[in-house]
DNA sequence: CTGAATCCTCCCGGATACTG
DNA sequence: CAGTATCCGGGAGGATTCAG
């Protein structure tokens, strides 16, 4: 499997590392969070919530994230083809840590305005 | 400045992209870890808790941190020179969001051991 | 509609050498 | 001791095209 994003040897024992790599790269976050915001988003939907995603990234980034069991994939056979996605427990049990994560980033940026502004 | 890691600028409002720009990179975290761990440390004390980072790295990262507020820099002025760097508070806050999303990939990690035992 | 395959570009990160 | 300067390769990410 590849380690996209915040590859790192010396810290391969660090579980931040290994979280940061699940999450990490251009668009894996934006995805979960638009996946975070419905139960379930089709293709087409999803590509139209992460706005400027390729198809190739988008189902690049979708399979890494099944393979890494963040993300279900459910696939309706049928004609014209469906494809539901959605965020598996796992992934859901990430979103507080992202908030909090959030919550500090923004708490930075009004910081780095009053910077500019003064 | 520059957007190193996950640069993306449909989420520019998206307080979280903005977090993980301050943190990706390869060797941010390390540092940052180190950092919180101890209450300030020399460059070169830095350089080898931070196992395999070049002077480069090292330097352009802390320069990088400390002009987005998670850094201190205090320089004395001695012969030979001497550097100590810390977290800014800011810094600080930033652990245990750090922490929740540590343990978060911990337990990714587990399952993923589980998977591939199967 | 939901992708896969190919080719290509850009820039992060590393090696090395030098400085006050 | 605490960095800088310069050059360079590899790999993530993108455009385009094709397929079931």
């Amino acid at each position: 499997m590849n380690d996209k994003g915040t590859g790192n040897k010396n810290m391969n024992n660090c579980p931040l590392t290994y979280a940061l790599n699940l999450i990490g790269g251009k668009w894996r976050l934006p995805i979960i969070w638009a996946l975070s915001q419905n139960n379930t988003l089709r293709y087409n939907e999803l590509k139209r919530k992460v706005d400027g995603i390729t198809n190739m990234m988008l189902s690049q980034s979708l399979k890494e994230m099944e393979n890494h069991g963040l993300v279900n994939r459910k696939q309706f056979m049928e004609i014209p083809p469906r494809v539901e996605y959605s965020l598996t427990e796992e992934g859901k049990d990430l979103i507080p840590a992202l908030e909090s994560l959030a919550k500090w980033g923004k708490g930075m940026k009004n910081k780095e305005m009053d910077r500019c502004n003064k």
